[in-house]
DNA sequence: TATGAATGAGCATTCATTCAT
DNA sequence: CATGAATGAATGCTCATTCAT
């Protein structure tokens, strides 16, 4: 009988960290499939574990997805935070975003279409966060409080900017441009848009 | 000689109109619902017809989709060239064109998502028409092409210029901000960045 | 009015045939398919006739199949009536038979598993009539009656020889065999078999 | 330790028997209905299971209808061979195989039409095994090679042999002789075609 | 905690048949 | 007699989820 024992306690050690291979799983399928074409079976195989392990970690595919949806945005905030300095040269900053959104998304490739995406996949009426974009655009808004003119919102100036960044991301590549074309044009673009008007 | 016409004519076909009966229901559908979440049954259902209706128009669901699609595209292009009206203040241009957006999407709600949508829903490997974000842009980059300083891109500025109009719709309604204030904020911002340098 | 006339007599005549069409191409099809490969439609179709047209000639799609074997049935006795001539040589009788047998094959591709299918098609309850074997067995019962020895049963050699036939048929392509060699071999093998002990 | 044994072998699998369970069911479907008329559906209503059990077996019908008719082929090949002594005496060879035909028929109503089919059910150019008369024709011509005259394509003849004891298992119910009619006449007949010529 | 065989509601699609013209 | 758009019951199959082990 304890000769059981060292076996059981083994094999309960030998997942330690389930939910982390699956939310790896769960992170890879997401991106490159999309939601409806990812079943939980494919995370759970992908991991290397049993189907009915996912459902220890969450109560159904739709919470997998939003806890996947939601780790990603952090780490997209965290990410840009960390990359952003603060200048009081705008166009470094701007720069500096573009470059960090090109790093992020070589480092997550189609990561930051589910970051952005309006949660259109469900019901209106669920009662989840909105877009990451609202908020990446917030943070644009206090970055450059002062620097925006008075007549303009703050908050719409900053969903301009994450829109306009966004949209070139998307279209660089099928556009011919290269990275520092839409680096410089959109630098450029932003910059004189948010200067303060010379009279 | 004149009777028979009538007779052949209405002869002809039956329900002259399934078809656009369907396309009617798929586009409700299919705006409100997503993809995913409208089963051909209720397509034709909508409709008023047969469920067997449906695939003596379309081969499967996908292809309804792709009509649908490419149906929307067309008629936002249509819209939005018939309400902008080239002028020397660029001012203008602008102003009209984000309340053109704002009229379509009122008469067409949520049907915006599908013009824009990257078409993440299916295998990137099909060879559908890309986005129409990028059409649009390149309509703006036509149309704005003396205005751009030599340093930039046009497509690029045409990217970027959609983008910020199509986030502010989306966030727009999200934030509290009203729809004059968006249209103010946007055209002053995106007007600026497009005027030639007083210097 | 009277101009209709004209037209509508005409239209009644075009198809002065339409079941002899449909007959063909019914026959083309379940050689060609099957009875569960072949629609109502593709009959029509290929009759180049309306779907309706099906239903004023059939109740329903089985109703055509039966008319079907049955003509094909016919066919294939009366075919082969006309090529035996019953002479004193058995060896004779049995070559011409199964030249005829691969005549009929080759005007008529894969209609003889038609003829000689069991109605395995459908339910065994149903009171169809049985297949074209046992019949074909019983011509050559009695076409060799007198050949027959005494202690063998009329009908049982007659459906072995119709077995052998038909299946060195359906094999003998298979097999590396010529026909000629089909033929010869068989012949002999059945001639021994018929002939009367030499003691 | 001995206690962990049984429960590691149990816990392997629920139901070790689920494919067990589909196979007999399908067998007993398709031979009494046939391909067309059996619905999956149907194959795991009389096993006893769910809808999705059977495609954790096969990917398709088609498929638990191959492995259907691969395991009544080599069942029937098996069950011949078991039973067949090769004696001297060619009489009782042909005897003992007309009755274990039968023997087999009565064990298996039916599954020898789906042995000897010809797999006119699908595409000729699905590349499948052909139809057991030919490895059962094989058979004959091995077990008889001296035996044939030396003019007979041993090939040939082993079809001969095949086709005459089918058709007459088949039309034999269906006349009115008895099987040791049938036994008596064919065995007759088959030894005088192959007895080698007096002369 | 981990498993994976089992489940069955649900889906996209087909096709024999009808009927207004 | 001829048509073909329309029908909807029926089919083969999928997949999110459960539960005995």
């Amino acid at each position: 009988m304890d000769a059981c024992a060292p076996a059981i306690a083994s094999a309960a050690q030998r997942h330690p960290d389930s939910l982390a291979k699956i939310k790896t799983a769960a992170r890879k399928l997401f991106t490159e499939r999309g939601y409806h074409y990812t079943r939980p079976q494919d995370i759970t195989r992908t991991a290397g574990l049993g189907h009915g392990t996912f459902y220890l970690h969450y109560k159904d595919k739709r919470e997998c997805y939003f806890a996947f949806i939601d780790d990603a945005r952090v780490e997209f905030h965290t990410f840009m935070q960390a990359r952003i300095v603060r200048t009081n040269v705008i166009e470094s900053t701007i720069a500096q975003s573009l470059a960090a959104i090109y790093a992020f998304s070589d480092q997550n490739p189609r990561l930051l279409n589910a970051v952005m995406a309006d949660e259109a996949l469900f019901d209106a009426d669920d009662p989840r966060t909105s877009s990451a974009a609202r908020r990446w655009g917030m943070d644009w808004a206090e970055m450059l409080r002062q620097d925006i003119p008075a007549t303009c919102d703050p908050e719409i100036v900053g969903q301009a900017i994450v829109g306009a960044m966004y949209q070139c991301l998307l279209e660089g590549d099928r556009m011919g441009a290269s990275r520092e074309q839409v680096i410089a044009t959109l630098t450029q673009l932003l910059a004189r848009a948010l200067k303060a008007q010379p009279d």
